[in-house]
DNA sequence: AGCACGCCGACT
DNA sequence: GTCGGCGTGCTC
């Protein structure tokens, strides 16, 4: 017996399921998921539409119940089954149920009904009014008030929800004056403006000088182009330094897919989704683009969708979410800042979008363009391998010269009895950038809640014996990993130097911008973090105040150094590098040597040249000489050793199980089983397993949440081992409270 | 969404 | 009694 779970083509919430069909022994061949396929449905069996979601030989439904699929759609592949198609390989990558991934990939199906503007036309007038006194006289209550509610409408109009809801439309008493010709149920949609203003002033600026290519960007373009029309068309990583004009290269591939009748989707991390970005693509792509970010609201969002279904637009820029806009003919995938941890998402299914651009590229017959500044492990490494075609775009734009960096060791400022934010060459250059008229940025470098125990005198920081990240300080005096839960007590003072100042590492924006106002008391100094930017536009606001030159530093956290170019900035200050160093994170190094590259990529975008400052406590970390020197490949190899040796990704495939239960015993009991359980399952040498541990955040609203990971060199004993602790989790009572979560890496 | 079932008022 | 509108619930 073979069975298909078929979604039905039906958009209401309460259809929102699968449902179980036979697959008739003719049609078994050509029956998988994605098909689109013809069902009988409801009392009357009526021939409906559906998708198949999966196929298996066995179902929960009582067999008595089960219809029989009638058809195979024959049509080629429409854009839903193919989206559906995508929604299979998350849920079969990444976890979760079925349901799951179909909402992320069709992001508001049920709730935007509602809101959809149904209107009822009244298209008759003088057969209404006829009709009325026969309503009246038959007693047709319902008719009766619908004919009179249309009547005294304006234009004869009324909105099919309210009408129905203030009870002046019943179903039936709609469909019958439709077949009556009396009135038409018209379900015409005004969009939502995606960008308030914007939408309507779609004019187009035609290539101009600006739009011209340099010759190193055209080369890259010919060796992309030779990729895509001749080559394997693999993926390509567009390796190329901050203000080498990446964008400019997007923008000419994005206008030749376009000319060949496809569609692009251009995705960028939410953060650099500026009013700067919009406009940039609107003046050049005018009403061919659509541009979405998070703000926009649900139902927005969708009518983008729509308009996109339909062909109205070619273009969709927007964060992760875009790559699920159904076009009908996709040609270009673009993912701007490939290497931003933003493309991961922390909801189930916590599916990474350069992953799954790269799949639907693949089932669409489409390109995937990656770019970076500071390519991930991931994708760098794939690039050398040969999956990916590597293109590098070595020389910044016009000529300019990268910043001159120093680093600046804070152990020596210490030991000369300096002991503020600010070492002595940072001080000088500041005072001087200013009164030259320049600007000047100053970067924190703070994440999350990391607070880990560091040394100000030698730059030791307590580390794990057995994983080397950072030991987190926790309020009992302990000192903890949260790797692999092993735990000490916190020393008194430096186990290194012996030095007195060992401790928590804790400065904040605020404190920055008080420091800075004590030694320049002239500056005028602008603070952007979480807080300042929580009121909407707020960010945007700051940005162009500060590019106004309204304030002459900018302090502030990663949110600044993403970019933005300020052509005024001709001094970059990092005031604690390290402070993402010593993240309890495998992947602490890479960030930082991310976020200093670009600050460091910051300075110096004008026509002066720029500096940049680092400061630090382990000058000689690689991840700071590497950002330093602006050496990619040297800190590339640095990095990837390290992540062989450990056992890492992207040297080794690694699955992350989260757990989270308002009962810590409870929770600390299933995870344990869940560990037996995945030990069971896989031998030793095939797969390493650590854990169960606490999160850096070990509870959050009252939850406790613990972590299980296992690390192997074979993605596909991964994918096996998540299922199979799938359904053991599923068939357990003892996860009955407990919230489980998948993350693959 | 669309169809059936059952309740209740109105008319033969 | 019976006809038919109107609300409710279900669809593998």
């Amino acid at each position: 017996m073979m069975v298909a779970e078929v979604v039905v083509d039906i958009t209401h919430e309460k259809l929102d399921k699968s449902f179980s069909y036979l697959v008739p022994p003719s049609l078994e061949a050509g029956a998988a998921p994605g098909m689109a396929v013809r069902i009988p449905f409801g009392k009357g069996n009526r021939e409906i539409k559906g998708y198949i979601l999966s196929v298996s030989d066995k179902t929960d439904v009582e067999p008595g119940k089960l219809k029989s699929i009638l058809s195979l759609e024959n049509t080629e592949e429409s854009v839903d089954s193919r989206l559906i198609a995508l929604a299979s390989y998350i849920k079969e990558h990444y976890g979760g149920t079925m349901v799951q991934a179909m909402k992320t990939v069709f992001p508001v199906r049920e709730k935007v009904k509602d809101k959809e503007a149904r209107t009822l036309r009244l298209t008759d007038e003088e057969r209404a009014r006829e009709y009325l006194e026969v309503a009246r006289k038959k007693h047709y209550a319902a008719r009766e008030r619908l004919l009179c509610a249309l009547l005294e409408a304006e234009g004869f109009c009324l909105d099919a929800a309210k009408a129905r809801q203030a009870g002046a439309a019943s179903d039936d008493a709609v469909s019958f004056l439709e077949k009556e010709g009396i009135l038409k149920k018209e379900s015409r949609r005004a969009y939502r403006e995606a960008w308030p203003g914007t939408a309507g002033g779609g004019k187009r600026t035609p290539p101009s000088e600006d739009d011209a290519l340099t010759p190193e960007q055209a080369k890259a373009l010919s060796e992309i182009q030779e990729e895509w029309e001749g080559g394997a068309g693999r993926p390509v990583l567009l390796h190329g330094v901050t203000g080498s004009g990446k964008t400019h290269l997007y923008m000419e591939l994005i206008r030749r897919t376009v000319e060949q009748g496809r569609q692009v989707i251009v995705l960028i991390p939410e953060i650099s989704l500026t009013y700067q970005t919009v406009t940039r693509f609107e003046a050049r792509f005018g009403e061919q683009v659509s541009v979405v970010n998070s703000r926009l609201s649900a139902g927005a969002r969708y009518d983008q969708f729509c308009r996109a279904r339909k062909g109205e637009i070619s273009i969709m820029v927007g964060p992760r979410s875009c790559l699920f806009t159904p076009f009908s003919n996709l040609g270009l995938i673009i993912i701007d800042e490939e290497h931003e941890p933003a493309y991961k998402g922390d909801m189930t299914p916590r599916y990474h979008a350069r992953e799954t651009a790269i799949a639907r590229a693949g089932m669409e017959g489409a390109r995937v363009l990656l770019g970076s500044a500071t390519p991930s492990l991931e994708a760098y490494r794939r690039a050398l391998m040969g999956t990916y075609r590597l293109v590098r775009l070595a020389g910044r734009y016009e000529g300019r010269s990268l910043a001159q960096v120093s680093v600046t060791d804070l152990r020596a400022e210490l030991m000369a009895g300096n002991r503020s934010l600010f070492g002595r060459e940072l001080k000088r250059e500041l005072s001087s950038c200013l009164s030259s008229g320049h600007q000047a940025m100053l970067f924190l470098n703070r994440r999350g809640y990391a607070s880990f125990m560091t040394c100000r005198s030698c730059g030791y920081v307590a580390k794990c014996r057995h994983c080397d990240v950072s030991l987190s300080f926790h309020m009992n005096g302990r000192l903890i990993c949260h790797y692999c839960g092993y735990q000490e007590d916190s020393p008194q003072s430096c186990p290194s130097c012996h030095s007195p100042y060992f401790g928590g590492m804790r400065a904040g924006t605020e404190q920055v911008e008080a420091a800075v106002k004590k030694i320049l008391p002239s500056a005028r100094v602008m603070r952007m973090d979480f807080d300042t930017t929580r009121k909407k536009g707020s960010y945007e606001e700051i940005l162009s105040a500060f590019s106004r030159h309204e304030a002459d530093i900018l302090v502030g956290t990663q949110m600044i150094v993403k970019g933005h170019d300020f052509p005024d900035v001709t001094l970059v200050g990092v005031l604690a590098a390290d402070l993402s160093l010593s993240e309890s994170d495998f992947r602490c190094a890479e960030r930082t040597f991310q976020l200093l590259t670009q600050a460091v990529g910051r300075s110096g975008r004008g026509a002066e040249g720029g500096k940049a400052i680092i400061q630090t406590y382990h000058p000689e970390h690689y991840a700071i000489t590497c950002a330093s020197s602006q050496d990619y490949e040297a800190f590339y190899r640095e990095e990837m050793s390290y992540r062989e040796l450990m056992d890492y990704p992207p040297a080794a495939a690694m699955l992350v199980i989260l757990g989270s239960s308002r009962d810590e015993e409870k929770l600390k009991e299933a995870m344990h089983y869940l560990a037996l359980f995945i030990r069971r399952i896989c031998p030793a040498d095939k797969a390493s397993l650590i854990g169960p541990a606490p999160l850096p955040v070990g509870k959050i609203k009252d939850a406790y949440r613990q972590s299980i990971r296992v690390r192997t060199r074979k993605e596909e004993a991964l994918l096996r081992i998540r299922e199979l602790a799938e359904r053991y989790i599923a068939l357990n009572m003892g996860f009955q409270d407990i919230f489980i979560q998948f993350d693959m890496e």
